[in-house]
DNA sequence: TAGATTGTTAATCGATTAACAATC
DNA sequence: TAGATTGTTAATCGATTAACAATC
C-alpha cells in the first residue's frame, strides 16, 4: 500500500548485520502477532515483545525503508512482507540436511523450516543401515549421491549434522558442488572458500558461554557447586 | 608454571562478552592441538586455525592474564587450563534437558557435554509415552518431578528443547525451582527474572540469516531461484 | 646479537541509544 | 489542537585491529 519506494531498487544499501541478526527475530514476533488478529504494532510494543530498545528497533526497521506511520506505529502484515522481502524470504532456499542422526533428523522433522522458506529437500548420510529409512516425509539418501544431488537440484543450503571429523570433507562437497551457505552444528571451524557463508551452532560453545555466567553469579556468593536457595 | 599472577584472584576483572564468546572457540582448538601432541602455540597461529586475526586472539587473551612467551608463544596445556579457569570449567554444573523428542535425545546422547563440563543429570517429557523410555543412559522422567528434581540437586542449567507454547511455562518453573541460565530452542523471547542468562538458538534464525546472505550473493547476477553454475 | 612473538596502545570502525523535530 | 509515535541525528559505548615497544 505505501510501497514502491525502493520496489525496483536498483542499487541495495547493505543491511548492518546485527539488524540482519535481528530481522528475523522481529518476523518471528510479528507473525505471531498476526495470528492473534492484532493490525497495527508500535516500535514500543515490538521492543518489549523482542527484549530489546525502542529505538533499536526503530533503527533497524528504517533500514527497510520508510515504513511506519507517526502518531501510529506500522501495519504488522506490511511489516512482515517488507521483511520477508528484505531477508530474501519471497524465494524459496533449496536446503538439504547432511546426517541422519538424532539431529539431522530433529533439524529435517521439527525444524518446520519449510513453511519459513526452507524446505529440506533431502537428507543424506553415510550409514548404509540408515540409507533407505524415513525421516519426516524424506527417504535418506546414500551420502555418494550428494554431489550429483546438489548439482542437479540447484541446492542453495546445506546443513552439517555430521561428527567432527566429517564436518570439513563433507563442506569441501557440498561448496564444490555449488552451495552457497552452511549452517555447522560440527564443533569445529571449517575453511572454506571465499564467498562462501557459514553459520557455526556449537551447542558446548553455548553451554560454557551459560557456565561463565553462572560462575560470575555464584561468586557473589562463595562456594560454586552449591545450590543458592 | 608461569602462574600465581591472580591464582588469588580477590576481585574479578569482567571480560567483554564479545571476547568471552570466542573462549569457547580457542578452547576447543587447543583441546584438538594437544590431541596432536603440539605444546606450544602462536597467536598467528591459533588466530590461522580459529578464522579470526591474530591481534584479536592475544587481546582475547590478554583478559585472562599474561601468560604467553614473548618470543615463543603460548604453551598449550597452561592455556587450556586457564581457558576453563577464567570460564568456570573446573566446576561441573548440573544440566537438564526438557523435552525428550528428537532434538532433547539428540543433546542428551550427542552432545558429549559431559566431558565439556555439563553433565545432563536428567531428561524430562510430558508425554506419558515417553516416559520411562531411556535416552542414552538416562530414563526419561515425568514433568512434574521437574521442580523437585530441580531443588533437590542442585540443577544449575535447563535446556529447553520443548515446543514453543510450552517453553514460557517451562521456563517460569525451573526458574522458580532455581536455575540460573537457560538454553532455549524454541522459537519464542522468553521473559525472565533479573540475573537469569538465557541464550536462544533457533535454527529457523540461523537458516534466515543466510538467507539473507544467498539472496546478497543471487544479486549480482539475476535471478535468485536459479542455479549459477 | 638477531629473530620471533607477546602485550598493549591508540586509531578506527560499528553498534547502541537518548533525544527530539517531524508529522500523523 | 493535543497526543502519540516515527525517523534520524549525534553522543556514547564497545569491538576490532594495525602498529610497535618490550622481551624472550
Amino acid at each position: 500500500m505505501t510501497a514502491s519506494n525502493n520496489a525496483t531498487s536498483p542499487r541495495r544499501r547493505r543491511i548492518p548485520s546485527a539488524a540482519v541478526n535481528r530481522l528475523p527475530v522481529y518476523l518471528q514476533i510479528l507473525t505471531d502477532l498476526q495470528l492473534t488478529e492484532t493490525s497495527q504494532v508500535s516500535s514500543d510494543q515490538l521492543a518489549a515483545l523482542a527484549n530489546v530498545n525502542a529505538a533499536k528497533v526503530r533503527k533497524d526497521l528504517s533500514y527497510l525503508g520508510t515504513y511506519g506511520t507517526r502518531g501510529v506505529g506500522y501495519e504488522v502484515a506490511f511489516l512482515i512482507y517488507q521483511i520477508k522481502r528484505e531477508l530474501g524470504l519471497l524465494t524459496e532456499w533449496k536446503t538439504i540436511v547432511v546426517g541422519a542422526g538424532n539431529l539431522g533428523s530433529a533439524i529435517t522433522v521439527n525444524g518446520g523450516f519449510a513453511s519459513r522458506g526452507f524446505p529440506v529437500v533431502a537428507i543424506f548420510d553415510v550409514d548404509p543401515r540408515k540409507v533407505g529409512t524415513h525421516v519426516g516425509e524424506l527417504t535418506v539418501r546414500n551420502l555418494d549421491e550428494m554431489c550429483d544431488f546438489v548439482r542437479v537440484n540447484g541446492v542453495h543450503i546445506g546443513v552439517l549434522a555430521v561428527p567432527s571429523t566429517a564436518a570439513q570433507s563433507v563442506a569441501d562437497d557440498l561448496i564444490a558442488a555449488g552451495v552457497g551457505s552452511l549452517l555447522n552444528f560440527a564443533p569445529v571451524v571449517l575453511t572454506t572458500t571465499k564467498g562462501v557463508t557459514v553459520r557455526n551452532v556449537d551447542l558446548g560453545v553455548e553451554l560454557q558461554i551459560l557456565g561463565y555466567h553462572e560462575q560470575l553469579r555464584g561468586q557473589a556468593s562463595s562456594q560454586p557447586n552449591r545450590i543458592s536457595v
